[in-house]
DNA sequence: CTTTGCACCTGTTGGC
DNA sequence: TGCCAACAGGTGCAAA
């Protein structure tokens, strides 16, 4: 199971990030098509004007939006749920869902496929971190300050079930339902036990799974990343098997007894009820 | 401030 | 076999 229809979790974000940027940085975009402008938000009509004629400064991530910065302003991109980028020669045919293409210099263009539109392009003139959707966004995974001390302490005094709360941007970003329910896993926590009731050793426990199996996933993307020209525009590693989700009434690796699931704030989780308390 | 629920969208799946 | 409702996911936002 690899390519095709992965939901971009912050893995694939990253080494779609690693996979674009040597064809991006030191380019010059020389156009814009906007074939569709109707993703979450609407393309900006006058994005030509705004990044026309310069040369891609750095193409950063943010969470799971990629940043690509100009001398006059950011170019924000999320791929949502079933967005993906690639570069292409020039004049290369257009494609159902294939939104967007940004032009380059170098004879190649990256283009945009996301047949959901829950993906976004915006610009931004101003600093980084200034942008409202970039502005109250919790630490990287993984960066250090995302540690024990960091979620014993936010999770004090929080009612809600530690799931929707490690899935909360504010908290920590990168963590998406499939993640999180693998993390839970294992951890051994419980996804329902309220946030607050965890104790110092089991919040250092979930950071440690959370930033192993997230720094997994990128070097396993890294080691398999091989040239966006012409490839799908995911990443083309497979897919760690997953120990819980989907695999309701299948049995626990762990102890066979069947996973379970249950809904969470309208999303589904899935555990093992004997092995995480 | 915290928490909950919803909207957005379309390809895939499951039930009849 | 065919049809259609339900479902999946990320995440910003409105409402409680």
């Amino acid at each position: 199971m690899s390519g095709g229809s992965v939901v971009p979790e912050l893995p694939e974000v990253e080494t779609t990030r690693r996979g674009l940027a040597p064809y991006l940085e030191g380019a010059t975009v020389t156009g814009v098509v906007i074939r569709n402008p109707r993703l979450r938000w609407p393309i900006p009509e006058n994005l030509l004007q705004c990044l026309g004629g310069l040369p891609v400064i750095s193409l950063t991530r943010r969470a799971k939006y990629l940043l690509m910065e100009f001398d006059s302003g950011m170019l924000i991109l999320h791929l949502g749920m079933s967005g993906s980028l690639r570069i292409l020669p020039k004049n290369t045919l257009p494609e159902k869902h294939d939104h967007f293409d940004l032009l380059l210099d170098n004879g190649k263009l990256m283009r945009l496929r996301d047949p959901r539109r829950f993906g976004a392009i915006l610009w931004h003139a101003g600093e980084i971190n200034t942008h409202p959707l970039l502005a109250k966004l919790g630490p990287e995974p993984l960066n250090e300050h995302f540690n024990a001390r960091y979620l014993y302490q936010a999770t004090r005094g929080r009612n809600v079930a530690i799931k929707q709360f490690i899935m909360d941007n504010h908290v920590v970003v990168g963590v998406g339902n499939i993640y999180a329910s693998e993390a839970l896993f294992s951890a051994g926590i419980a996804p329902q036990t309220r946030a607050g009731k965890l104790s110092l050793a089991r919040c250092a426990g979930l950071v440690d799974i959370i930033r192993t199996t997230l720094r997994v996933a990128i070097e396993a993307g890294g080691s398999t990343l091989r040239d966006f020209v012409n490839v799908s525009g995911h990443p083309g590693y497979f897919q760690q098997e997953h120990q819980v989700y989907g695999r309701t009434g299948e049995p626990c690796r762990r102890c066979t007894r069947p996973i379970k699931l249950i809904k969470q704030g309208q999303r589904s989780s899935f555990y093992c009820e004997y092995c995480q308390t």
